[in-house]
DNA sequence: TGAAATTTACGTGGTAACACGTATTTCATA
DNA sequence: TATGAAATACGTGTTACCACGTAAATTTCA
């Protein structure tokens, strides 16, 4: 069933990348059959050839790794999606898994394992970088505090984050503005934020991508 | 004076774009004599080969692009260094112009005008990416808030945004907080930002980037 | 239904940020 | 050397944020 050499298509908006890329499969023997620029090339080629695997960089012009991906999941191509991505972020990593994406590499490692990669892949087994898992428990750590909050709290954690004041959180939720403070030193209080004065704004900056 | 195949050398953390870039110089028979990927491997390649031309990624580990530039700057060296980047900061072109850089790339152009450039730099004349100077044409009149600031209203708008406190930046300074305070206030009203509570912060912490 | 958690709200007091004004010193430069 | 810009510093008052405590209403769930 499975093939040998399984039919890959490749698509980053970096010609430097796209050319590093080709040339390296090209010289491990892989089956390429097509490359793209950008996201609507890359969709084309998908739809067209329907190759085994297509490996994608998340961001390119007009059409996104995740998007071509969330296309082709309402389409019957079987192609396997991996994602190549310069970022280490977390919540890619949750969407990832729930567009039946089979891949997920950092561009900085992706010589060392996008053979592994595709070798997975074309078994029908996802492959996820070590490198990545490692981050997201990190990350996963770092939460840990986070999800001591209830959800109240979190709801104006988000509030905080939007640089809504106190006031503003307070009518826009209905409740008194003391009430909404008592929230916010109940969050500093749970999150370890150091007491000055900013630090609870300066910390829902920071982490503004984990309260999504 | 100026030979037809200059020497180069390259460097870039990553992997498939070292590749890239490696494979097209070789291909469009450039005398490539060696290739890093860290600062530190770039620096020493520099000082022992002292090529014609070093091509550097800007972000690496061990030593940034500049830094490199920086260290050869001081000594005899007569290698004419190009930078490569992902990002399009106005403040790098400024950096690049002062520490004898020779060009300025971004990656996803590259591959159209590296050749162009490697040619230009040969005959010894700065090669500028015309995306770039586009580009700082757009960000210049982004930023003409900020070029009102004198000298002492900037730096203590980046120790805001490295969420200092007044008193930190005033003991920092070895100046009064109060001054710090009138500063503050001086930057509120030259930027014209929303007289509430956090807004320089807020400001600060979204304008970080331009403020490097 | 009853205990525990959560949400709601206030009191009191302290610090930081900001507005607006005034005033001195420093420094480049015309 | 004179003029103006910049940096320095203070006075005074307002608002926002934070700590710490108390306490009632509400929700959750065993």
């Amino acid at each position: 069933m499975t093939k040998t050499t399984p039919s890959i298509i490749i698509a980053d908006d970096h010609p430097l990348l796209l050319k590093g890329l080709s040339d390296f499969l090209i010289e491990k023997g892989f089956n390429l059959l097509g490359s793209g620029k950008d996201g609507r090339e890359a969709y084309n080629l998908i739809t067209q050839i329907k190759p085994d695997i297509a490996i994608l960089d998340i961001q390119m012009p007009f059409m996104s790794g995740l998007e071509i991906a969330q296309k082709c999941k309402g389409l019957d191509i079987d192609t396997k999606i991996v994602l190549i991505t310069l970022h280490k972020e977390k919540e890619l990593y949750q969407k990832a898994q729930e567009l039946n994406i089979f891949g997920y590499i950092l561009k900085e490692f992706a010589l060392e394992e996008i053979e592994n990669c595709i070798k997975t892949v074309t078994e029908g087994v996802p492959f996820f970088s070590d490198k990545i898992k490692e981050l997201i428990g990190v990350v996963l750590i770092d939460d840990s505090d986070l999800n001591t909050l209830t959800p109240s709290e979190k709801k104006i954690l988000k509030l905080i984050a939007q640089d809504k004041t106190n006031k503003e959180i307070a009518s826009q939720l209905f409740i008194s503005y003391r009430t909404v403070e008592k929230h916010r030193s109940n969050i500093i209080t749970k999150l370890n934020i150091e007491p000055k004065t900013n630090s609870l704004l300066i910390w829902a900056k920071e982490h503004h991508n984990k309260l999504l």
